[in-house]
RNA sequence: CGCGGGGUGGAGCAGCCUGGUAGCUCGUUGGGCUCAUAACCCAAAGGUCGCGGGUUCAAAUCCCGCCCCCGCAA
């Protein structure tokens, strides 16, 4: 088929792919604009840039697509297409381009929709301690990932699973799903089904302030929140007025009703920190502000921690 | 020049302001105690104090330049 490929981060990369492999003709790719990434400010192009332009596909990277101008200039090229395949652009896409190829445009959302629509579906899924998720390929509309429904896939997430693992693992499936519904509904095999409204829920864009750990949640409901937000924004408190960033860390039960945030427990290789609903967050890395990712166990010998101080 | 913290035996830190014998908590090695131990006791090894220059009788410490790591912001 002819098709427009629209996506930015490396959740796209593998549908872009396999819709090559599979034999698509791209006749563009949209991308995300180049922007300065780091410490250094170092202008960096998104992964799916890259891989365009190892293909030799032609790559553009519109600042803005709501705008007269865009649209005469890319209406004729939308048109050519027989659909217009998108995955996490991170665009909205107005009307026109909406209607323009023959079989409009097919989303690969990276949730069992209605669920977790938005742009954080998977980091939430985890953080909200999920045990499954999935991919769904929807027919775009105007609204934020409320078209109707054309294919499924669904994946078990590990206990232990992070974000990036699970993007990896879900962006496979949700490149593997495209192909087949792209190959299905140039059949006809396909039949919409609308999302049930009412059963909506919201994944919105993760910020900074969502990784300053609450105490008073219960210590799986904050690990479940630190395997959801890794890398980024990650989960932090304050310990002596410096920021500390939890690594990694395991929940307990706790026997103490110490106040949420206090430093209970003190070991060889590990720290714990009242949680609400007693129990309790084992810390066994840590990365103080200025410092490297150390282990709780170096951590302890140089930061003089004692039971009863109150992190937060 | 966006803001800020930091580079000290193998690890994490203190010492720097108020220059003058290298400190703490661990790790390692040897010995001891113990039924036994990752526990406890004793001892030892191991450091160009990031790099270069300057000031000084004397610099980890004060001044100038450079390299590297990290947090924030974006």
């Amino acid at each position: 088929m002819n098709l427009i490929f629209m996506g930015t981060p490396e959740f796209a990369v593998p549908s872009l792919r396999k819709l090559i492999e599979a034999g698509h003709t791209i006749k563009a790719v949209f991308t995300q604009p180049d922007k300065p990434v780091g410490r250094r400010q170092i202008i960096t192009p998104p992964p799916v840039k890259a891989l365009a332009q190892q293909h030799n596909l032609t790559v553009l990277q519109p600042v803005r697509l709501k705008t007269p101008e865009t649209r005469a200039e890319l209406e004729p090229l939308l048109a050519e297409a027989d659909a217009v395949t998108v995955a996490a652009y991170g665009r909205i896409l107005p009307a026109w381009m909406l209607a323009a190829p023959r079989l409009g445009c097919i989303n690969v959302h990276s949730s069992l929709l209605p669920k977790y629509r938005g742009a954080a579906p998977i980091n939430w899924a985890i953080a909200r301690g999920e045990t499954e998720t999935g991919v769904t390929i929807m027919q775009m509309d105007e609204g934020l990932d409320t078209g109707p429904m054309l294919l499924t896939g669904k994946l078990a997430i590990g206990e232990n699973e992070t974000a990036p693992e699970l993007t990896a693992r879900l962006a496979e499936l949700g490149a593997e799903l495209l192909i087949e519904a792209l190959a299905k509904l140039e059949r006809g095999e396909l039949k919409p089904v609308p999302q049930n409204n009412d059963e909506a829920t919201y994944a919105p864009i993760l910020k900074r302030e969502d990784g300053q750990v609450d105490w008073s949640l219960a210590a799986n409901e904050i690990r479940n929140r630190l395997r959801g937000f890794t890398p980024f924004p990650g989960c932090y408190t304050f310990h002596d007025g410096q920021r500390l960033e939890i690594i990694s860390a395991v929940a307990e039960a706790s026997a103490t009703n110490a106040a949420p945030g206090t430093v209970v427990e003190i070991s060889k290789d590990s720290f714990a920190v009242a949680c609400g609903h007693s129990t309790q967050l084992r810390i066994t890395e840590a990365q103080p502000a200025g410092r490297r990712v150390m282990s709780a166990r170096d951590f302890l010998n140089g930061a003089k921690l004692t039971v009863g101080v109150k992190l937060g």
